[in-house]
DNA sequence: TATGAATGAGTATTCATTCAT
DNA sequence: CATGAATGAATACTCATTCAT
């Protein structure tokens, strides 16, 4: 009855049905956080929540799509999370080395669980080829967002050439590495991490001086 | 019978249970590499193998060992490979840009599965803490290797200071970046990548000009 | 959900909880008694309850605690059963014949499987040294209240001298005896065997007449 | 082709094949021993006979016969034990305390892995309710010689009167009582145990004296 | 004769999911 | 709304047995 394919004349979710759905996604995430995204079965998101696995089921059309929502809360948290001081850089470099990689760097600390879940749920494999867990268009727009300022950048002669994808997959995947280091020392400091990413993109990207 | 603690005493092992082993272990190799290593169940395997589970289980005491031979095969093709180019090196920043990234970059394009399955192993979650899937030694190396080369440079001059962990994590992990875009783009140039990486990595880590 | 740490703030369990659980150790007792310990698979008690597998660890964390509810059950109802008669008993000759091998033989007749099964799970080898499938300490009990009558009766003179633990050891088994014969012979007259067991053990352990 | 239904037109055994035979056997019943019955697989018969699982298939037509014929082999060992001294016993007192006891006890302190092998089989449960494992004849025959021996007595006016078959039971499942023990402590005074053993069933059985 | 290879049925256990209440 | 009950498929693993060599 509830879970089913969104469509427009689904009555308005009561307000216990959005207080229960995002104490379940938080769960999941705390339990996929730390126990992997394998480990963590329903059985174990309901004992987090201190409800029965059924409870889940009834907000949820099945574990496929509580992952779907968990991701889709995490990305857009994340985002926000950068948004917010995205706005107003003035420079393609100030938008990838203070917003992206500072700011991303940032959320990590900030919410290390949720940047955790991410990881595990993003590296667990797919059952079929082809049929993902995470919806691939979130993650693409992440990737899109950190090739826009690469590109900004270039076009406004502050970059060197060089191919974006690249660029863009080695600077997510340098961000992304933090994480499994911050699992084995929580007392990793963050802020020197993202001075010295900062420091490492910044001669990466940067045009060659005129003189 | 079979899989007992190996001894000295072990009887030559015969053609057919070589063949078998590296059949099994290729076909494990496939299946983590396609599915992810919490999806690669023995049935997985053994169907790829064109064989009942029973047989996996006759050459191999249990998933463990297979897993443990899995990772052992793997990072003794990938060193073996790399290691043919890394001996002749004079400077750091052609044992890091030629050997490191070139050769490993190589590596993925002679032998896609072996390291898209060796990053899936190393990443999905371990069972009990102190209880490691594969040898952590092994992993270890290929970071040790890698840092002291850094080092090396930074000693020689050649490198500007920075920080050895996070410089390896972030080329280790921009390397690896490759693999699911493989994945997805069968034909992804990967001479064209390398040479991006060179050059990434190449100005992020080397000294300031002095003049 | 259910079977985890027993801890005081468990909810009561439910009415068809308790129902259950009592269904499945009555089946497993059956089981045991009629196929001896090592055949009683999961499969085979779940067949006998008319469920699936699955609904035993649902209702017991796993076989051993299944073992280990059945052993509990059937030594409290044996315990119980053989207390009734034991408390008045003011010699010891009364409470070897009349209590313990008479209501002995009298909980065998009420009961012939629970004591089949617990002389099946008592008799079945166990796995690792140290890690019993019972509680000896229930067992133990058993012996050791046999044995502190024997040595009463030696003590008021009733008794004359023999060895404590031999002649615990054969009292017992001889009572164990009757089982299997009760098998053959489901009709074996157990008033007319206790009898018997009754004369033979007062021969066996009475003081020799002084005169 | 070898080990069917025996008929008499089977060539007569090879000296290899006897041997074999005994080998697997003997293997057998350390395995029982040691392991219990439901843990003595073939897997681990042939570990300790140093050969291949299939030689045990190729001598035995199955696991079952295979026990049959441990079964077998250990009766007749100790009847040939106890039959030597059985044979110029004069009264049916001696028969019974010295041959029977006596000499069983004996026969468990020379062989007590056959004793105790004998005893993990034959408690070992029987998986269709008929069909037994051991040949029911061979304890039968057991039975047997203790009842003639009793019978013999009670005719004699040596032995009071008592039910043949309770005593029997009882002074079998007497003397099987030490075998656990024995298992707990090897060490187990034999000689001590079989002279309580001869007390007991001395005064149990004997006639009252007439004066 | 004997081995090694392979199978298939059976083991306990986990887990997502369904459903009556 | 929520629970507890139950299922069925999947997990790794064991073992007696068959068969080609």
């Amino acid at each position: 009855m509830k879970s089913e394919i969104k469509t427009a004349d689904q009555p308005k979710p009561s307000f216990i049905e959005i207080a229960r759905r995002a104490q379940i996604i938080e769960c999941a995430i705390d339990a996929i956080a730390e126990l992997g995204f394998a480990q963590a079965s329903l059985a174990q998101i309901a004992k987090r929540a201190g409800i029965s696995t059924g409870v889940i089921l009834y907000y949820f059309a099945g574990k496929d799509e509580l992952i779907r929502a968990v991701s889709d809360h995490v990305y857009a948290t994340g985002e926000g999370f950068v948004r917010r001081k995205a706005e107003q850089q003035e420079t393609a470099r100030q938008a990838l080395l203070d917003t992206f990689i500072g700011a991303t760097v940032d959320f990590i600390g900030a919410y290390p669980n949720y940047s955790h879940a991410l990881m595990n749920i993003a590296r667990s494999g797919r059952r079929e080829p082809g049929e993902r867990l995470i919806d691939p268009a979130l993650n693409a727009a992440r990737e899109a967002g950190l090739a826009s300022i690469l590109r900004w950048g270039k076009e406004s002669g502050e970059f060197r050439p060089f191919s974006t994808p690249v660029m863009v997959a080695s600077i997510i995947d340098s961000i992304d590495a933090i994480l499994p280091q911050l699992v084995r020392d929580p007392n990793l400091d963050l802020k020197a991490y993202a001075r010295e990413l900062v420091e490492l993109f910044d001669r990466a990207t940067r045009a060659d001086s005129p003189g």
